[in-house]
DNA sequence: GCCAACGTTGGC
DNA sequence: GCCAACGTTGGC
């Protein structure tokens, strides 16, 4: 079991969006990010967990955490002429994006914010922090994931 | 809105 | 294969 961050733009699909889905799942699609598809599609496996990031946003923060309900599978978003995330060289032959859907499992009462992850010295060397991380997936450490658990306890 | 960081594209 | 131009991400 691995452990990741997913982030979102809570204006286009926060949390709150996926609490009202039936069964709380939905598909976390959208990524044009080889490196990140990569994860998708060869890494990232049913029953992993991870942490649902709020992005572009008043307080970038971690917002809950959800578990992969299904394991990578072709984005047909990709496919859609009409859709914010069309791609021509994606066909359903061979296609090129990847995706997962997520279940919600917990959204925490008080979110984590960018800022006191920052500031948690157990954290350094995450690569949430790092300098000019742009990946809309990333994995966590299960070193990681405790200490940011331990901050929502503490808090 | 600004800007740094980074990925992608395309001319050569 | 180099590299400048451009687009996107995302914090602030």
């Amino acid at each position: 079991m691995n452990y990741w961050l997913l982030k979102s733009e809570p204006d286009v699909f926060g949390i709150r969006h996926l609490a009202r889905l039936p069964r709380k799942t939905g598909h976390w699609d959208g990524v044009r990010n080889y490196q990140a598809r990569n994860f998708l599609r060869d890494a990232i496996k049913k029953g992993d967990l991870g942490f649902f990031y709020h992005s572009s946003c008043a307080e970038p923060a971690i917002a809950g955490i959800v578990e992969i309900a299904r394991a990578g599978y072709p984005d047909h978003t990709a496919l859609d002429p009409e859709g914010p995330h069309y791609d021509p060289k994606s066909t359903p032959d061979n296609p090129i994006w990847y995706m997962v859907d997520v279940k919600l499992k917990r959204a925490f009462r008080r979110p984590i914010p960018l800022a006191a992850l920052k500031r948690n010295p157990a954290l350094k060397g995450m690569k949430l922090l790092q300098r000019g991380n742009r990946l809309s997936i990333l994995p966590v450490t299960s070193k990681e994931w405790n200490a940011i658990l331990k901050m929502e306890t503490t808090d």
